[in-house]
DNA sequence: TTGCTTTGACCCTGA
DNA sequence: GTCAGGGTCAAAGCA
C-alpha cells in the first residue's frame, strides 16, 4: 500500500456503486473539512469534452494539464507514463512547485493538450511524476524543480482547439521566487517560521498583506533555498495587486479568477475548480504561464533528469515512502493529505461523485483515479485504485467531509432497481455483502478493501454497499441512500474510469 | 520611519 | 488529562 494511503486516517474500501456510464456513487464517510476552497488545485475536468477555455480562465486553480486528459477514455492517450509535475522558476535557481492537496499526480497523454488562453499563469512545471493537491485547509503547490511560466497559449493536438488562441507556446522562465514573496502577484508578509517534524526543510507563513485578506500560504523551503513546497489558504477578496513586473495585463484576470467564490467555480469549471470553504489558489497569470511550461513538458521525467538536482528530490520522513519513480529518478510523491480517516465506513453512501483525475501511483500498475463530491462546495474528495495485491480488491480513500446531507434519492432502490442492462456494462462491481466478507481492512492505514466480483455473479440487485465498522458521523449516513446516477448534466462519464480501473 | 523578517513563546487541536 | 505538533503572535532586529 503505498503512503498516501497508509496517511489516510479514514479509508473505505467501496466499490462505488454504478448507476450508469455516467456516474457512479460510493459511500462516503465523513472526513474532516479541508481543503482550502480556493486553490484550485487541479481541473475536475478530466474530460476534454467537458472541458470549457472559459471555465479554465475564471479558476483559481493551479491546475495541471493532466487533468485535462485525466479520462482515459475521452483522450485515449493514457499510454504513456508520463505526468505532470509543477515547477516554478526562481531568479537563479529552478524551483518547482506543484500543487499539494489532495496530493496526486495525473499522467499526461503527450498528445493532447488543450488549455484556454489566459493571461493568468500558474507555476509549476513537469518535474516529477507527481501532481499534488491538498484537501485541507490549505491547498498547496510543491516545487520539485523549477518553476515554470505558463503561457496562456496553449494548443491542443486534437486539433480542437476551445475558443481563443490556444497555441503549445510554453517558456520556462526564471522570475517565480524571491526572498520577500513568492511572485504570484501578491504581496505576502512573513508571520512565522517553523521546522516541522519530519521534515529537515523549515516552513514559513505568509499572509496576504492586502487589509482583511484572509489569505495565507505556507511555503517550505529546501536547505538550498528552494521552495518546496507551497500552500494556500483562504480566498482573496480583493484585486491582484498591480505587478511591476513587466507585463501583467493578466493581472485583473487573475483578481477575478481568485474572487471566485466557493463554488461558483464548481459549477463553471467541475470539481477542480470549486473552491473549498476557507481557501482559495492563487493563481495568477504567471502561475498559468508556468503551468503551460509544465504542460509543455509533460515529459517530465526529463524534465526532471535535466534540470532537477538531486537536492531537490523529495525527501520525507521516509526515503522511499511516497516515492515515485520517473525513470530513473525517484522523486517525492505528494502527499495525500487526509483530514480524517477514522470516519469513513459504509461503503456507499448515495453522494454523487464526479472524476477529475487520476494517477498511477508506485506499488500499483492501476490508475488510481479521483472523484470529487460532486456538490458543489463539498470537500470531500475520494480516489480508488484497485489492490496491487488483490487485483480483484479496489481501495477506496475518503478525504474531506461532506458539508451536505446525502443527495436525495432519485428513485429509490436503485440498486434493487437496476436494469441488468446497466450493470452489463460493468465487468466488475463491489459485493454486496452488508458484513463485508469480502473487505479487508488495513489496520494500520484504516484503508479496506472491497473485493470485486465479476459481474457475471452479481446481475442487478446486489450492487452492493456495506458498512464498515465505524459510523461516518453524519446523520445522513445513517441511511445512505443510492441515487439511481442522476448526476449534475456536466458531469463527465465515468467509464473511462471504470475500464482503466478494471482492466 | 516604515515595512519586513526573524524567532521564541504561546495557543489550539488532535492523538 | 497529557503530550506533541502545527499555526500564530508579537517583540526585536534589519534594510
Amino acid at each position: 500500500m503505498d503512503n498516501n494511503v497508509n496517511q489516510s486516517t479514514s479509508t473505505n474500501t467501496t466499490w462505488p456503486s454504478f448507476s450508469d456510464h455516467n456516474k457512479f456513487s460510493t459511500q462516503v464517510p465523513n472526513f474532516k473539512s479541508f481543503a482550502p476552497s480556493s486553490l484550485p488545485i487541479f481541473p475536475t475536468l478530466i474530460s476534454p469534452s467537458s472541458f470549457s477555455p472559459t471555465d479554465f480562465l475564471d479558476s483559481p486553480v493551479l491546475f495541471s494539464t493532466s487533468a485535462l486528459f485525466s479520462s482515459p477514455t475521452t483522450t485515449g492517450a493514457f499510454g504513456g507514463a508520463q505526468t505532470v509535475n509543477w515547477k516554478n522558476d526562481s531568479n537563479d535557481h529552478q524551483q518547482g512547485i506543484k500543487p499539494k492537496g489532495f496530493d496526486f499526480s495525473f499522467q499526461v497523454p503527450q498528445t493532447q493538450l488543450t488549455l484556454p488562453s489566459t493571461t493568468a499563469t500558474t507555476a509549476f512545471q513537469s518535474c516529477s511524476n507527481t501532481v499534488s493537491m491538498e484537501q485541507p485547509a490549505w491547498s498547496l503547490e510543491k516545487t520539485c524543480g523549477e518553476m515554470v511560466q505558463f503561457k496562456p497559449n496553449m494548443q491542443s493536438n486534437t486539433g480542437s482547439q476551445p475558443a481563443g488562441n490556444y497555441t503549445s507556446q510554453y517558456h520556462q522562465t526564471s522570475q517565480y521566487m524571491n526572498n520577500r514573496k513568492v511572485e504570484d502577484g501578491y504581496n505576502w508578509r512573513k508571520y512565522g517560521q517553523k521546522q516541522v517534524k519530519g521534515s529537515e526543510n523549515p516552513r514559513s507563513y505568509y499572509k496576504c498583506t492586502y487589509p482583511n485578506c484572509p489569505t495565507k500560504k505556507k511555503v517550505e523551503r529546501s536547505l538550498d533555498g528552494q521552495i518546496t513546497e507551497i500552500v494556500y489558504k483562504g480566498s482573496y477578496n480583493h484585486p491582484k495587486p498591480q505587478s511591476t513586473r513587466g507585463n501583467r495585463s493578466s493581472s485583473s484576470h487573475s483578481a477575478e479568477i481568485s474572487d471566485q467564490s466557493v463554488g461558483t467555480l464548481g459549477n463553471q469549471l467541475g470539481d477542480s475548480f470549486i473552491m473549498q470553504d476557507e481557501t482559495s489558489g492563487s493563481i495568477d497569470d504567471d502561475d498559468f504561464d508556468q503551468a503551460s511550461s509544465a504542460i509543455s513538458n509533460t515529459n517530465g521525467c526529463d524534465d526532471i533528469n535535466e534540470n532537477e538536482p538531486d537536492a531537490k528530490r523529495w525527501k520525507g520522513e521516509n526515503e522511499n515512502e511516497g516515492m515515485v519513480g520517473c525513470g530513473s529518478k525517484t522523486v517525492k510523491e505528494p502527499r495525500i493529505v487526509v483530514q480524517t480517516t477514522s470516519d469513513i465506513d459504509i461503503l456507499d453512501d448515495g453522494y454523487r461523485w464526479r472524476k477529475y483525475g487520476q494517477k498511477v501511483v508506485k506499488g500499483n500498475p492501476k490508475p488510481r483515479s479521483y472523484y470529487k463530491c460532486t456538490t458543489i462546495g463539498c470537500p470531500v474528495r475520494k480516489h480508488v485504485e484497485r489492490a496491487s495485491h488483490d487485483l480483484r480488491a479496489v481501495i477506496t480513500t475518503y478525504e474531506g467531509k461532506h458539508n451536505h446531507n446525502v443527495p436525495a434519492a432519485r428513485g429509490s432502490g436503485y440498486a434493487m432497481n437496476r436494469p441488468s442492462a446497466v450493470t452489463a456494462n460493468m465487468p466488475i462491481r463491489p459485493s454486496a455483502v452488508p458484513s463485508q466478507p469480502n473487505n479487508t481492512m488495513y489496520p494500520n492505514s484504516g484503508v479496506s478493501l472491497g473485493i470485486l466480483q465479476n459481474n457475471n455473479n452479481n446481475n442487478t440487485g446486489s450492487f452492493g454497499f456495506s458498512r464498515l465498522g465505524k459510523s461516518i458521523g453524519s446523520s445522513n449516513m445513517s441511511q445512505p441512500h443510492f441515487s439511481d446516477g442522476a448526476f449534475a448534466k456536466d458531469e463527465p462519464r465515468d467509464d473511462s474510469f471504470l475500464d482503466g480501473l478494471l482492466s
